[in-house]
DNA sequence: CGTATTCTTGACTTATATCAATGTCGGTGG
DNA sequence: CCACCGACATTGATATAAGTCAAGAATACG
């Protein structure tokens, strides 16, 4: 049952300083669990008893407001750990991670978390580091927010996922999973209808090719200096 | 020179668990620094030498962007630390501190953050959780920044700072420390204008008492009221 | 006291949200 | 297999929050 295999995991970076020993340990604690499409892992608010590891697919973690309204916060990539609330110095979830495709994710149980760190040293110091980056995120992101307007920010958040979930196709490049309007208004700050809009232009330009829950980039530069473009140059 | 006295530092959460021996070591590693206001700790972009704890005063960390434009990513506070970026697995500084009121630091350089890592398991706990705190409030604005008009996110940052840096007056609870119409628009995302002309309708309708870079909050409930002021109640 | 910041306030402009309607894709079941 | 339905997307018209431009007043400091 706790039997995972470790060829699994082995080629995640996240492992790949641990010797067969310590990663079997740390498999021995863990579980596997399959996430279909539009179901959550948890949800935000209820107690974290367990941390997560995304092996497959795609997640996209949202926020709700007290009123309803919704942001994604980030998204999961496969390699990624998330959901680590005891490092965070909380009981409870701070978001909601959904699967925005088929998704295969390792489990542990939030008591395992001192323990392992105790036993394998370097984990603590490869989660800080990914808490670190993700930190620069989103320092990254506040800073769009707050000085771009629109167009340049959206141009950031897909140039981001196409770094992050780039899939190289003949006539450009694909955000390789489903992917909605209202998922990018929701990272950007805006409406459906002004992400609907910009993109229409862009794909008027040549930028992209948009379509149902799909995004193919075609001139990754042009977007490039979009993103740039400040709002001063008029 | 090195010799800090462990008095200075004992009563700071992050060495409450330290015992005599490891405090001194930590602290032979150290020094002290003095940084007047106005002066920066070390700038944005600097290969980063050293990492800091700020003992006393108050620093405003500052990103600008390639054209320019400011926006004050968090404000450092006593007892905090700052700077690390090795955790961050970076070379270099992504901020800039500069201090808002006269601040004394402490200091360590680079090298030593593996070692007392190593030497004090601790220590990386703790960091985590700071750093793991500071992704929640980056979070929780970036959620604001994106859902929210102005007028309650700017009740929300001041909240924020009263709880951070709030000090007991007849009147209410003052900002301990100087801070702008420009600051607050800058940790606001918007412009210094805006953030007077609220300002002067709060102090309209007696919430709050303004002055040159000071500000004094009397009715915190009605400003969390504001906050909580949801767009979609018109 | 004068000079430099910081702050206030008004008039105007604009980006983007909101409102509203229609179009299109793709899966499901008849 | 085709028709239908619901989810997703487009596009136009209008409204508005907040930015920009501009001028002046208040405060602190040397």
């Amino acid at each position: 049952m706790a039997g995972i295999d470790p060829s699994l995991v082995r080629s995640l970076p996240l492992f790949q300083k641990l010797n067969e020993d310590e990663l079997k340990n740390l498999l021995s604690r863990a579980m596997l669990r399959r996430v279909p499409v539009g179901e959550a892992v948890f949800e935000q608010g209820q107690p974290a008893t367990q941390f997560f590891l995304l092996l497959h697919g795609r997640l996209k973690v949202t926020q709700v407001t007290a009123d309803g309204q919704q942001i994604i916060v980030r998204v999961v990539h496969p390699g990624d750990i998330f959901g680590f609330a005891k490092a965070l110095q909380r009981t409870d979830y701070p978001g909601t991670p959904t699967a925005a495709a088929e998704s295969l994710v390792i489990c542990w149980p939030t008591e395992s978390w001192d323990i392992l760190i105790e036993q394998i040293p370097h984990l603590a110091v490869n989660a800080m580091q990914t808490i670190g980056q993700r930190l620069q995120e989103a320092h990254t992101r506040l800073r769009e927010m707050a000085t771009e307007e629109v167009e340049p920010r959206l141009a950031h958040a897909v140039l981001r996922l196409i770094k992050q979930a780039g899939k190289k196709e003949s006539a450009g490049i694909r955000i390789d999973f489903p992917i909605s309007r209202q998922d990018l208004a929701e990272m950007t700050g805006t409406t459906l209808h002004t992400v609907s809009r910009i993109l229409s232009a862009w794909e008027a330009q040549g930028l992209v090719i948009g379509g149902r829950r799909k995004l193919l980039v075609c001139d990754t530069a042009a977007l490039g200096v979009i993103a740039e473009k400040s709002s001063a140059s008029k």
